[in-house]
DNA sequence: AATGCGGGGCT
DNA sequence: AGCCCAGCATT
């Protein structure tokens, strides 16, 4: 071999029974790993997708208990899954959850028996797919997500490894008995030692046979994404208050925080006095947010939402932050513990 | 292949 | 102030 080839893809058989043994020592008591139905499996996967385990875990638990199995969900009020699902994010995973279980409850409760029947599913895509195989069914298979994908390429030194080819390279990993051990190792691995600053090589069962230690820097894999420079929207939004109600209405299903219920937005000041506005940070654009309360009736669809209203209703973080707002400086009764809301001292 | 889609935790 | 998360749907 040159001197300054690449070192051989490692061996990687040799790490299986111990990657699935660190597995079994270290890994972190989460709800979904408890009872491993694929109903459970299915929602966990779904509300993991791009949100970290620890923001997910109070979600999963209140959704079990509210919705227990696919044919509670499917006979949900769309209204009650996206109010248990607030807060969580990317909105459209609930409704997709909804409109799968309705899919399956009306295929007689019975969920898809392979993987094409898993994928055709709302919501599911390639990884949520594989992972439900995987760890549900125990099939033998690497399901890839952005752990996985970060501990490949480190593993075999590649910058930006295809999932496909990952999959392939990562199956000598998945020990004989049990290999969904192997698969959900891996994505404990990524999540809490080959994590994407500072990864912890010392406490890594597969640091022996990582190219990217060995070439002294892993964390330069993989190679960064460019990222565009996210904008600021200034919008308005119009206040309507009634009493201790405030007008509120539905946003179009799909979209930005499709389905759910929020302040009239708009692009340009409606006439009224302004107020100081709300700062909301969304991934892509930044929300500059100028409450304006209005005189008069309100126009288009919507509805008063009293201060009981507002707690049952799905709202977006941003509405939330307006109403509390709205409340704290006098614009709006709140739902005082005691006595009338209006009461102040 | 690129873009839209939340919110939060960590550095 | 970035970065990125147990991704998917759409174009």
């Amino acid at each position: 071999m040159p001197p300054d080839a690449a070192p051989p893809t490692p061996d990687l058989a040799p790490y299986a029974e111990p990657l699935a043994h660190w597995f079994e020592a270290r890994a972190r008591a989460l709800p979904w790993r408890e009872d491993r139905t694929p109903y459970r499996t299915w929602v966990a996967e779904v509300m993991l997708q791009q949100t970290r385990a620890a923001t997910v875990v109070p979600y999963f638990e209140r959704w079990m208990a509210r919705f227990p199995d696919v044919a509670t969900l499917a006979a949900a009020d769309e209204e009650a899954v996206l109010a248990a699902w607030e807060g969580l994010g990317y909105y459209r995973r609930a409704r997709a959850l909804h409109r799968a279980a309705r899919t399956v409850a009306a295929a007689g409760g019975a969920f898809p028996g392979d993987a094409a029947g898993w994928r055709a599913l709302p919501g599911v895509g390639p990884y949520t797919a594989a992972a439900i195989r995987a760890l549900a069914y125990g099939e033998r298979h690497v399901a890839v997500d952005g752990n996985v994908r970060r501990v490949g390429a480190r593993l075999l030194a590649d910058p930006a490894p295809r999932d496909a080819d990952l999959a392939a390279a990562l199956a000598p990993l998945l020990p004989t008995d049990r290999p969904e051990r192997g698969t959900e190792a891996l994505i404990e691995l990524g999540a809490t030692v080959c994590t994407p600053r500072d990864p912890a090589c010392d406490a890594c069962p597969l640091a022996n046979a990582c190219r990217a230690r060995a070439e002294g820097d892993p964390a330069a894999y993989p190679a960064p994404k460019a990222r565009p420079a996210v904008p600021t929207r200034r919008r308005y939004a119009a206040v309507h208050v009634d009493g201790d109600a405030l007008w509120v209405v539905r946003r179009p299903p799909d979209g930005l925080l499709g389905g759910l219920w929020g302040l009239p937005q708009g692009d340009d000041p409606p006439a009224g006095t302004t107020l100081a506005p709300v700062r909301h940070v969304y991934s892509h654009f930044v929300l500059d947010l100028v409450p304006v309360l209005r005189d008069g009736p309100p126009d288009g669809d919507g509805r008063w939402a009293d201060p009981d209203a507002r707690a049952q209703l799905p709202f977006s973080g941003v509405d939330r932050t307006l109403v509390a707002r709205l409340e704290a400086d006098g614009h709006l009764a709140s739902a005082g513990p005691a006595g009338p809301a209006t009461l102040r001292p």
